[in-house]
DNA sequence: ACCCAGGGTCATA
DNA sequence: TATGACCATGGG
């Protein structure tokens, strides 16, 4: 007898199956923000060479970024490709906090006037404008991300097609404005979600079996 | 030699 | 509104 998936249910058996992550990697709420955008379809390991790169060379802050040259600073993000287009939004991202006086300023801002004003910075869309109110700002915002996608269309929560503003109120509405259960689910997706729902899943390994439907089926048949 | 990774922008219909 | 091309490195 298996129990319908529910959003608050599949969090329990993910956080039983594995535990606090940790989330977001970073020694600073500005490494984070860098870092949301670095990893815009791209594996974290890349990232850290580049943020490493920019700690080696002290450019990790906002007026080192806007004032290193261009060329020079594409060079340091380069482990983490599409380096050319990452030069251009990080200094769009660190024009934007030099001009609204910084983190500690913007802070002030309710979280929707916040998530405007990022969604304006060239380069930051939805799910880094997300990235940056959860884990730099410590707003209770539900990032979704591919793998939610993928995961709850398993599950059949959802069709998959929704667009983004449209999933994020849904899982908000299930989980309250909760900054630690937002972060911990989060983190739990994305660390965890190669593992699930990926082609010809091994259900039977999977955390989520008891709650998923389509682990009752003999081969991939979602 | 593929395939994919913690997306977003821009052009086109 | 909705696709598609494009960006680019590194690991499996």
């Amino acid at each position: 007898m298996k129990s319908r998936p529910s959003i608050p249910g599949v969090y329990r058996k993910l956080f039983a199956a594995n535990g606090r992550q940790h989330w977001w990697p970073g020694d600073s709420d500005f490494e984070i923000m860098v870092g949301a955008i670095l990893t815009q379809n791209t594996a974290w390991a890349n990232v850290e060479k580049a943020i490493a790169n920019l700690k080696k060379a002290r450019a990790l802050s906002p007026r080192s970024i806007v004032k290193a040259h261009p060329k020079r600073l594409a060079a340091w993000l380069k482990p983490s490709g599409y380096f050319n287009i990452k030069a251009v939004r990080l200094r769009a991202m660190c024009r934007w906090l030099l001009e609204r006086g910084g983190v500690r300023k913007l802070a002030k801002l309710p979280t929707h006037d916040l998530r405007r004003t990022l969604l304006a910075v060239h380069g930051i869309g939805a799910e880094t404008a997300d990235d940056i109110l959860l884990y730099a700002f410590r707003r209770p915002v539900f990032v979704i991300d591919a793998y939610t996608r993928r995961i709850f269309h398993r599950l059949g929560l959802i069709r998959g097609t929704e667009d983004y503003e449209t999933l994020r109120r849904l899982f908000e509405n299930a989980l309250g404005p909760d900054v630690r259960l937002c972060n911990e689910y989060h983190a739990l997706i994305v660390v965890h979600g190669k593992d699930i729902c990926k082609k010809r899943p091994r259900c039977d390994r999977c955390c989520l079996n008891a709650v998923c439907p389509s682990a009752a089926l003999p081969r991939d048949a979602g």
